[in-house]
DNA sequence: TAAAATACATTGTTATACTATGTAATTTGT
DNA sequence: ACAAATTACATAGTATAACAATGTATTTTA
């Protein structure tokens, strides 16, 4: 088993992954950057860093699939939450049939 | 729908799904090169172009998880067969149970 | 006999995960 | 009371990989 491959082999299915992964979860609801990270930890295991997270945010809010209003807090840092345009509602759903055509394929070989 | 960053976005995929595609094919038999891509395409509907295939042919050489054996042809050009190695066997063993659990994970979401 | 197909390969471009680092406020531990 | 950890944002640099474009050489087809 050739390990060191395996972790960047996830690394590389990451790519794909986590940007369907971070619209399913916004789909469901409004979250903030540093909250999205704890909650799809706790919701997948899957770890992302925030030099992962926070550029993926923007390039997703930059392609019109997400939205975000600055909400201040009582106390503490101001939080961007983020949540899912009709745009990206569609191209979600678009993800999700391609995926499931992936998966599909790849179970039958 | 966002068709030109869902573009983006299977190609992105494809740097996870196709390492582990090309050694699922790579595990029921020996191919060469340019025989896989028709192959992958007859079997998924995938299209890879030859300057994404050979470079990761070459990749998967340098980890081990692949060999090859040149094999010279009665007419043409002669032909680099590719086969799975041990290693390559528990490395796909390894990402098909990733794989499982992602798409779980997902499916969960 | 020109065009298309077979079969290999590399270079340059673009995209993205991850580490490291930075800023600033707040909360926790001692 | 004060240092350390946590919360919350962000960016710069590095490594990796898909893809288009291009290249070489042989063989088959129209």
């Amino acid at each position: 088993m050739n390990e060191e491959y395996k972790n960047k082999w996830i690394s590389q299915l990451k790519k794909g992954t986590l940007p369907f992964i971070v619209l399913s979860v916004l789909s469901r609801n409004t979250y903030y950057g540093y909250d999205l990270i704890n909650e799809i930890k706790k919701l997948t295991d899957i770890v992302i860093a925030e030099g992962t997270l926070y550029p993926l945010l923007v390039r997703l809010k930059n392609e019109n699939l997400v939205s975000y209003s600055w909400v201040e807090q009582e106390s503490g840092i101001p939080r961007k939450y983020y949540q899912i345009t009709e745009e990206g509602k569609d191209t979600l759903n678009a993800m999700k049939d391609y995926w499931t055509y992936i998966n599909t394929t790849i179970q039958s070989i």
